[in-house]
DNA sequence: AAACGTTGTTTAATATATAAAACAACGTGT
DNA sequence: ACACGTTGTTTTATATATTAAACAACGTTT
């Protein structure tokens, strides 16, 4: 069964504004957040929704959804499914999320090289982002073997819980890791999942002296994972490639130095330029 | 230069609502209708806006752009770029389109089809479906070659002027096609693209009689093409598959049978059975 | 340096969306 | 056949978003 964790609530408002005077949220459009709630309502699991369940889980009154999911519908974002009353997703939110990742050059530079990794390796390789507290996969290179990845563009996981996630938030100080943990608790997902901010330091201290980090028991047992970050020309970590494959069945240190290599190439490609004591690495 | 009609806004409404009596646009949220309107002003040449152009751009008020950008940031829709007052697309929409895509069946299966297409012919292949008058590309399976298909995931064309959506726009019925044309004239991209709905119907004939649709010089010069429909278990068209070449430079005959042979592979996973007048076409 | 055009942000009056209520049209169970 | 719960749609008073205008803070030009 799929996780839900797999939710695209990741960087979204739960709530309505609570209070209007309060900082952040003083100046929100209420039929624009809806509408943008109702949209985010539709996932992997459901489909095609009504408008009086949407309408329930939101707590938003039943004609007003009826309203925004007409406008919706009217720009292409929902569409009728058959001739029924419920709503799917239409093909118009595409245009949306892929100017988005076009606009993202990483991910054009990333392709080649995270295919080159997957022929390599013969694994599925990735290239994630981090916002938040979330990781964001926005590339993916499948295995051709029956074993292939089967996460989707576009999808969250926690990152204190992920080996890529975990390769990027090594690079945060104390003080950036406190404004994506601010309350310092962190949920759990597998027995050796980190608890605490203060756990996860000391797991990511490991991670940025190797410069990669290995296994992924902390979220789903069964799946390891070789994580490595990608810089920018600023020296700052701006994503991660990784490969994942089945736990226990592969010698991890076989594909480390290929993980690195592939990060290395695309953090090349993007003007950085390592310091004196970075070590290169390279196999054969 | 890139063409400016990979524009995204083919779906969309360019207009406010005019009469607020009208049929369809009786119901539109102002609000929401115009947050997606920014959100569609950016695209692959301009992909950071600040509110002053938007708001030029839309003929939207400066102080109302100002708070729907607002609300699209707090909803992680767009980001500001830095700490100038510009924004980019957020990582927010990718949610969005994904769960869309994710939700298709046809996309999963395409994958590993146009992957063997891909590699059979050396081309680039494409999934694309309709949206009323427009294609969109849906699924890629880019070439290793130097020569690569360069369009990208949710890119949109006129469907009459490309191969992909002849072989589509060829299932539809008289009265279907008077729905997606209804002023029977069609704009023109090269001296070869037809500009009458009844002069598409002469071309469409031709191309359903075959079972494919060849060459694309309706749209671009130098570019050659070859599509194939794919049916669900109705036997309707609901998506095409091609791949692209230089044009001339192919003897395309070869290929024909691997296109059609893809697209059938594909309608056979969706559940389509082929009518008995309907003959088998295979290599060697 | 002063005048000007930008732009980000806030205010306040007015135009407008909202949501409760009501209606119609279903299906379902009794 | 009737009562009941759904749902799609429309109305209408009221709560709320909109937007012109104004302010502040820039950078440019003269």
């Amino acid at each position: 069964m799929p996780p839900c964790w797999i939710s695209l609530r990741g960087s979204m408002a739960r709530a309505a504004p609570l209070d209007p005077t309060s900082d952040a949220e003083r100046y929100i459009v209420p039929g624009l957040q809806r509408g943008l709630q109702i949209l985010r309502a539709f996932d992997r699991q459901r489909t095609q929704l009504g408008a009086p369940e949407i309408a329930r889980e939101l707590g938003i009154p039943r004609s007003t959804v009826f309203r925004l999911m007409q406008t919706l519908e009217y720009m292409g974002l929902l569409e009728k499914v058959d001739h029924s009353s419920e709503y799917r997703l239409g093909i118009g939110v595409l245009s949306l999320g892929f100017e988005c990742l076009a606009s993202m050059e990483v991910t054009e530079l990333a392709r080649p090289i995270l295919d080159r990794l997957r022929d390599e390796t013969g694994f599925s390789s990735h290239l994630a982002i981090r916002d938040g507290a979330d990781v964001v996969f926005v590339v993916k290179s499948a295995a051709k073997a029956a074993f292939a990845s089967s996460v989707t563009i576009g999808t969250r996981f926690p990152a204190h819980a992920t080996i890529l996630g975990r390769v990027m938030l090594a690079d945060l100080s104390d003080s950036e890791l406190q404004t994506v943990y601010p309350t310092g608790k962190l949920p759990r997902y597998s027995d050796q999942t980190p608890e605490t901010v203060t756990a996860l330091k000391k797991i990511l201290e490991g991670d940025t002296s190797r410069g990669y980090a290995l296994s992924a028991a902390y979220f789903e047992h069964g799946i390891g994972s070789i994580a490595a970050p990608v810089r920018d020309s600023s020296g700052r970590v701006i994503a991660a490639i990784n490969v994942i494959f089945q736990d226990g069945k592969v010698e991890k240190n076989d594909y480390i130095d290929r993980v690195l290599q592939a990060a290395s190439d695309l953090s090349r490609q993007l003007n950085y330029h390592p310091a004196v004591n970075k070590q290169e690495r390279r196999t054969g």
